[in-house]
DNA sequence: GTTAGGG
DNA sequence: CCCTAAC
């Protein structure tokens, strides 16, 4: 209570900025409902958190049923026996800290001056973190004005230390709802997404009652975050591929265009009741207009400031430190990025020289970004040939192993699409090799023609895979249906040395 | 994970 | 260069 005079501009500024974060929250997001929950686990199911959270049944507290009576022992001492039953190891500075970091981006940056992870499942289990829960019952008549003046001298102070966060929480929640009896409140008044519904469902605003303290009282509060934009995008890709209903719905059938198809290691995800039974509620955004397509320009910023790494030698290595850095990436939704597309995407962007590192961190918005295009120099092509010529035709892991690996830019499958481009080229080279005016209106004009000669041979000796095979089994095998075609491709093939 | 092939 | 099927 003596906070109350010390802090007291303070707290009206920041009542201030409270309300003004609410009437925000409302605006930009069509707030969750009751029913509503969110996908990627930003919400925190008692099924799917009894293992991580700390349980303490029953840390009840009454605030004091004596109207102006407000009982701050009992408030404390409720979140001591809160942090009580954390493990030493976590403590009271940690437990909201340490669990915060793999979904921080879509959880509560809550506690005012300190990042937060808060759930708060639809019933009268309060989540803090993946780490805490409270059983929480709350048994208060206050009157407004007190709950007002309680609620700024222990809700918004004592946030200048980690410890007393929860406490913040708690507080902060419970007189919320207070104020919500009190008509205070709107019924819907979220702070950074902290949606903070009456403790009745069924709209009774009545204080606080037996319903509530016994827990019975369907208390369907929760929390909420505006999702980020990419959140908003996996989500809608997510929803996509979890609901048929919604996909039928929507009308799409297809792939988005310029948005990687998730493998099915994470399609096999959706497993919890969260993802299949509520997901339909979840929020919703068109998802047409969200679709990156391959070259736009999101308004993004980038997930993280690309760090040149300095070591191209170890790119996965780098690349993985670079997805376990990344503050903004949730854990689940690395689930719905192909991973080894992130890798060789890092590989290219960290590895590169200066100018295309600069280049590729201009044009690198939402993670589809088109890889930047490399003309391959002639050291480059020789190279390719060379390895070609010692491995042979389909060994481009080798090849890229044995002569690519200091120029990480280059991957098995850019060899080998530049080793088909170069059999065109040499192909075309033989077509019109009189007439040399044609051959230089030819883009792959630069390339000396003592390379494409090489290439000629090389290909006569190392025949592309299925290059003949594919032309026969499309143009010769119908013409020749009587003789199996097996035989006829194998004898059609050039023996490889 | 690698490769081939269509785009 | 991207994407995906096939292996």
């Amino acid at each position: 209570m003596n906070n109350n005079n010390n802090n007291q501009a303070e707290e009206e500024s920041l009542y201030h900025s409270l309300e003004e974060e609410a009437i925000d929250v409302d605006c930009l997001l069509a707030e969750p409902r009751s029913d509503q929950v969110s996908v990627s686990g930003v919400w925190c199911y008692e099924e799917d958190n009894l293992g991580k959270c700390i349980k303490t049944e029953s840390a009840s507290y009454n605030l004091g049923g004596q109207g102006s009576n407000i009982n701050m022992e009992g408030v404390d001492a409720t979140n001591l026996n809160a942090l009580d039953v954390l493990p030493p190891e976590v403590g009271a500075e940690n437990f909201l800290t340490s669990n915060v970091s793999p979904c921080d981006d879509y959880l509560l940056d809550f506690g005012f001056d300190h990042g937060a992870c808060i759930g708060y499942a639809s019933n009268e289990r309060l989540h803090v973190g993946n780490s805490f829960e409270i059983q929480n019952s709350l048994s208060e008549n206050i009157t407004g004005t007190e709950c007002q003046n309680y609620f700024l001298s222990n809700c918004i102070s004592g946030t200048s230390t980690n410890s007393s966060e929860p406490k913040s929480l708690d507080r902060f929640v419970e007189f919320s709802k207070s104020f919500i009896k009190q008509d205070i409140l709107p019924p819907h008044f979220s702070h950074n997404g902290l949606d903070i519904t009456p403790d009745c469902k069924d709209g009774s605003t009545s204080t606080g009652s037996a319903q509530d303290h016994d827990g019975v009282g369907a208390v369907t509060q929760k929390r909420s975050r505006k999702p980020t934009k990419r959140y908003i995008d996996e989500s809608s890709i997510l929803s996509m591929k979890n609901s048929k209903k919604r996909r039928e719905a929507s009308g799409c059938k297809g792939k988005l265009p310029g948005v990687r198809r998730v493998k099915s290691q994470s399609e096999a995800k959706p497993k919890n009741k969260m993802a299949s039974s509520h997901f339909d509620k979840a929020i919703q955004v068109p998802f047409i207009s969200q679709a990156p397509t391959k070259c736009q320009k999101s308004d993004l910023p980038a997930p993280t400031e690309c760090q040149k790494s300095d070591l191209p030698a170890k790119p996965a290595k780098a690349s993985n430190q670079f997805i376990s850095q990344a503050p903004t990436k949730c854990q689940k939704s690395n689930s719905l990025v192909k991973p080894a597309k992130i890798e060789s995407r890092i590989e290219v962007y960290s590895s590169g020289s200066e100018d295309d590192s600069e280049a590729i961190m201009t044009n690198m918005t939402s993670g589809n970004q088109r890889k930047l295009h490399r003309l391959w120099s002639v050291s480059e092509v020789k190279k390719l040939i060379d390895g070609v010529a010692h491995f042979g035709v389909g060994k481009w892991t080798h090849i890229k192993k044995l002569l690519f690996s200091s120029s990480v830019h280059r991957t098995p499958v850019d060899l080998k699409d530049k080793w088909r481009n170069l059999l065109k080229a040499s192909h075309a080279l033989k077509g019109s090799r009189i007439e040399d005016d044609h051959k230089r209106s030819q883009p792959w004009r630069p390339l000396p023609k003592s390379i494409l000669c090489r290439v000629r041979e090389l290909a006569s000796v190392y025949p592309y895979p299925r290059e003949n095979s594919s032309k026969i089994s499309k143009s010769k095998v119908p013409l020749a249906r009587h003789v199996s075609s097996p035989a006829r491709i194998k004898s059609n093939k050039v023996p490889v040395a």
